[in-house]
DNA sequence: ATAGGTGTATTATATGATTAATACACAATA
DNA sequence: TATTGTGTATTAATCATATAATACACCTAT
């Protein structure tokens, strides 16, 4: 469980994020169960107040579910886990093509640029 | 001058990135005068001590010069000039890709996905 | 029953980044 | 010369975030 935090974001939306990455690439399964918030804030050296909220975050997004005194377990709703990778990949390019948009740039030249650098590394994965 | 601040990043960078567009796209030229701190702090309602950071920045970059008691100016040196576009747009395409690659996506689904949205609005603007 | 593990809630503190408030030196010009 | 407009510098205040310190209710298993 490694994760990188940078210090723009806040960190509980990193983890958030971390969690959305594991479901939308089939990581994480529904009904699995995820570690607890004491667990999690010391794999991930962060704060039990930290995890708190970022669990929060996600139970009231529809992504977890908690049963009393039980750690929390991924949704079993087909329809959210469904959603959450092409609700990361539209913001993605949303925010892509937003920033720029703004430079005028032919589009042939943007899908190149993005092609290049998103083929880059397939040869460490290959 | 209108310029839609958002809340996440800070404020002078907006307006730095806001001139880097500007150069960017030629709008902005060699030489060319630009408003005062004071003035552009008026321009777009925001401290004045914000706007000094922003030119601050800029100068540091040598994307600025200036002279005593004059409004400062953009670079006239082509070779940084040139660079600002290019810079824009392979740190757009960076960002893009690394939060993009987590999701495992293929590339044709993910450079249709831009293309579609790039292209979405060239009826207003053709 | 008691110790340890859940989730949850509240309050306080620390920290860092950002913004704001002032003040200063300088030059042009009315 | 005095006012106004430059850039610049220093210090203070603000704000969001993160962390910390506790506390509580609940369940399970020793």
């Amino acid at each position: 469980m490694n994760v990188n935090f940078n210090n723009r974001d806040p960190v509980y939306l990193q983890i958030v994020r971390y969690f959305k990455e594991k479901i939308a690439i089939g990581e994480l399964e529904p009904g699995e169960e995820i570690p607890s918030r004491r667990e999690l804030a010391n794999q991930m050296k962060v704060n039990p107040n930290t995890a708190q909220r970022a669990y929060k975050e996600m139970e009231e997004q529809g992504l977890i579910y908690t049963e009393k005194n039980h750690p929390s377990k991924i949704t079993t709703d087909q329809n959210i886990l469904g959603q959450v990778r092409n609700e990361l990949l539209v913001e993605a390019v949303d925010v892509f093509v937003t920033s720029v948009r703004s430079i005028n740039v032919p589009v042939e030249e943007l899908l190149d640029l993005v092609r290049v650098k998103y083929t880059a590394n397939d040869d460490k994965e290959a």
